[in-house]
DNA sequence: TTACTTTTGAGACTCAATCTCATTAAAGGA
DNA sequence: TCCTTTAATGAGATTGAGTCTCAAAAGTAA
């Protein structure tokens, strides 16, 4: 968890941000699991856990250590962003069960490498990328 | 301009709904560019038209095009959905400009192979599915 | 026509996310 | 330490895309 800690005060020292019991809390609270959780389940687990943080703060932490790569934005669509801590994550992309909610991760070099070479066609400069399958998961099909 | 609408027409009918003149110009909104627009923007057109159709219907009947493959909804995760109709374009993906807006449209046999090779991986069955690159264009870079 | 069903439209409502601004807390002197 | 200045927080208001409600209008079938 040590690390953690620095990890956060390091982005916050980039920033110009202060370190803040309150950043650190949600920091922790994201850290906690390796869910894709959406902002409001990480305000009320926050809540649960006996300390008291704004919803407003959640909200400007999570966008904080979104832009310092220490927090991966889920964009589903479905009009409910998702969060998850990018520590031991390397890369990777999602598919999504449409019935039980199920979110699985992938990754292919091949795919990444044949992305390149379509931006590189339209000489585009990837900044980001969305790349999710929906549909039914082994238990749901 | 007959042929679309014979596919309103058809679609309509497999949904059991009734063919309107709301339903016809909403369709025909959307034919009319192949431009990526949100709701409003499709509703704020056909006000500027002179005919009156609610923002309910609008958003009512987008939602059976999208269901009977006759508009495609794009989702690039800022909370408005984009369409576009499918009249005669063929599968494909988008490369967004996060500076100008601009979306440009791509299509990769190999990368559609490759998803199609880790759907089989996970045991998922793969109903639709969402690839956008984000970053800058060849005007904005 | 009459009886019945579907669609429409105006505006209320929802819900995630953002904004406001008074209050609170922290930082940097002297 | 106290004082001044700057930054962060929280409660609740606001926004904005999208959905819902329900009475009125339009379509269907006899």
């Amino acid at each position: 968890m040590a690390t953690n800690v620095q990890l956060l005060k390091d982005a916050l020292r980039k920033e110009g941000l202060l370190y803040t019991p309150q950043r650190q809390i949600i920091w922790d609270e994201i850290c906690k699991t390796d869910d894709h959780r959406d902002a409001e389940e990480i305000y009320f687990k926050i809540k649960q856990g006996g300390h008291k943080v704004s919803r407003a703060t959640v909200y400007r932490t999570i966008d904080v250590l979104v832009k310092n790569n220490l927090v991966r934005k889920l964009e589903l669509g479905d009009g409910r962003n998702r969060y998850e801590n990018k520590l031991d994550s390397s890369h990777h992309d999602h598919i999504v069960c449409i019935q039980c909610g199920r979110i699985d991760e992938f990754m292919d070099e091949n795919i990444e490498k044949l992305q390149d070479e379509i931006a590189k066609k339209y000489q585009f400069k990837i900044v980001r990328h969305i790349h999710q399958l929906f549909g039914l998961c082994s238990d749901c099909r």
